[in-house]
DNA sequence: ACAAACTTGACTATTTTAGTCGGGTATATA
DNA sequence: TATATACCCGACTAAAATAGTCAAGTTTGT
């Protein structure tokens, strides 16, 4: 049960943009250097950081990213989701008419995942990105 | 962030034992047939739980498998770790020389992942085996 | 003009997953 | 004692996911 590495960078680019809290812009290049997170894959991430509005982008020469919400404000949750990191620790409960391993009922063990995921889910939910500046 | 389905079916299948209580070893085919599981896969499956003694094995015909205790005393924690499932979401704090992404600090987001992980090793911990049998 | 920095989408090597396969051994029962 | 049922064990493999890389842009401050 390992989280990908995706995620991981995101909120560790995150965090190390919080941390500085300058009111420019902040580069991709500082952030990889200073995590030790390859530039390119960071360009990556930051598109989709970008596209659900966690941060904002600044074009051009001095460009960089901004967190658009106080670090306060943002879950942890919101960055998964953002990284289209499914808090679901089971697959059988997408298909609703099927059951798990395509039976038509539900599978035995089916309540346990799903109280899985609503700890893990709270757990992110509650967690913001404030909360790993401190320290 | 899933579970892999050796967890889920080792977990599925003495969910199916336990609820069965019968008082005769069970059989991998019986449990195959219930619960849709490949019975090639259940033997691999079983072969770990049997060294971690979480069952019982009788050869044989009419052989099978035994818990080796009551579902009220096996947590589904002993269960993952059987399969080598580890509950550490992150990889960064194996090594304990050096600290995430090969650096030599901890990472920023290091504390976090262990807070993690021990919030899913509790439910875990707590769960027992009895708690999926009933209702 | 030019360099720094974001944009976009395709590509790929490696690893992990989710099993399968083959050839055993043990034992209850007829 | 033959046989069928069931566990035992290690190697193998196809398919999917992961963790990036690469190429070819566009934008904008100086």
């Amino acid at each position: 049960m390992r989280l990908n590495s995706k995620s991981r960078y995101a909120v560790m680019a995150l965090a190390d943009m919080a941390n500085f809290k300058a009111n420019k812009p902040i580069s991709l290049r500082d952030i990889s250097l200073r995590q030790s997170i390859s530039l390119l894959y960071l360009e990556q991430i930051f598109q989709k950081l970008k596209k659900k509005n966690i941060v904002q982008s600044v074009r051009g020469i001095n460009g960089g990213y901004v967190l658009t919400k106080n670090p306060k404000q943002i879950k942890l949750l919101d960055i998964f989701l953002a990284l289209d990191e499914n808090v679901k620790t089971v697959g059988c409960k997408k298909d609703s008419k099927k059951g798990c391993n395509g039976r038509s009922s539900k599978c035995i063990t089916h309540n346990l995942w799903d109280e899985l995921d609503v700890h893990i889910n709270n757990f992110f939910e509650n967690k913001k990105l404030e909360d790993l500046i401190r320290n």
